[in-house]
DNA sequence: CAACAATACGTAAGTAGTTACGTAAAGGAT
DNA sequence: ATCCTTTACGTAACTACTTACGTATTGTTG
């Protein structure tokens, strides 16, 4: 038992970034293995301009749920290495449209397997023990949306107030 | 259904950073609210040192799983508003035991009703629907430990294989 | 006990994101 | 057609970590 376990929920926290820190390394660690030259933050965009074809910048952001200047980033990173392409969009000229090249379709092609793999093993691992991880986080998501944790502990703090204001 | 949760146990790294984002960003403003100026990462640190007592450097990054540059940053930042303080250790003259202030000591009075609402909260949170979250990760990290999530991958792949090398 | 290895700490630079801010293009109201 | 707002994108700077590396001590061993 570590100290972060005794901090129990106090730690939730410490612990999501840990796992998650885990789990990259370890994803980092089968592209190494397999001498594929990929990683994994590359994954979602990846995933998604191989299904939805070409996708404006902020198109992404928002699908994948991150800020447009990390998907600029990640755009930049796979242009530099030759899987990817981008023009202006001719109906919208503020739009950067994204593309996989024929060499990105490729590896997506030779991904196809590994992903599976993932899934496959991913979903071996988070469940057990009568947990499932992707549910629990689901659970938590919809109770955060229900009421946020922060209203659920000033309320507890301040037993006054009947609602809290934003 | 957003495509995160369309990729299933694929974003299960995205998932994770994105739970953990929103439970930082609920915590912060708990603090925000009562008007109590304490970050939360600052937490670990000033909970151990809290029931420790003074603390060397490596001491509190190993018992917090974190590196020590890691608490040397956030060691610089209490101490700057002069909630720690640090001394050389007379025993071992390479290491630096840090230590809560008397306005350090009476900031963790003030916060044990705050952490003890977290504590309560959150696992009203985390538990629901028949899945601790907390249970789901120790089960997941049990099973990376009996064999990691490279290896199952690999394994998979390339079946003729009897063990993968490191 | 001298020499070498190991440990503790400090600092710099990298990582994977974010927020903040500026510019260009498009859309809407009059 | 003009003015104003909104949207898309690019870039800079911040955050909360990490790894890498250098120096000061300490421990170990021949």
């Amino acid at each position: 038992m570590s100290y972060l376990t005794d901090l129990g929920y106090l730690a939730l926290g410490s612990r999501l970034r840990r796992l998650n820190d885990r789990l990259a390394r370890e994803g980092t660690q089968v592209y190494d293995t397999l001498g594929i030259h990929f990683e994994i933050r590359w994954f979602p965009v990846f995933h998604l301009l191989g299904q939805r074809g070409p996708s404006a910048v902020m198109e992404i952001a928002d699908t994948l749920e991150l800020t447009h200047p990390a998907i600029i980033e990640i755009a930049d990173k796979l242009s530099d290495r030759g899987l990817l392409t981008s023009r202006k969009d001719d109906k919208d000229r503020r739009r950067r449209l994204l593309a996989l090249t024929p060499k990105g379709k490729r590896l997506t092609e030779q991904l196809q397997p590994v992903w599976r793999a993932f899934e496959r093993c991913g979903r071996e691992v988070a469940r057990g023990g009568g947990n499932d991880l992707l549910e629990a986080i689901e659970s938590v998501e919809a109770a955060l949306d229900r009421l946020p944790l922060h209203d659920r502990i000033v309320d507890r703090l301040q037993p006054k107030r009947v609602r809290t204001q934003k």
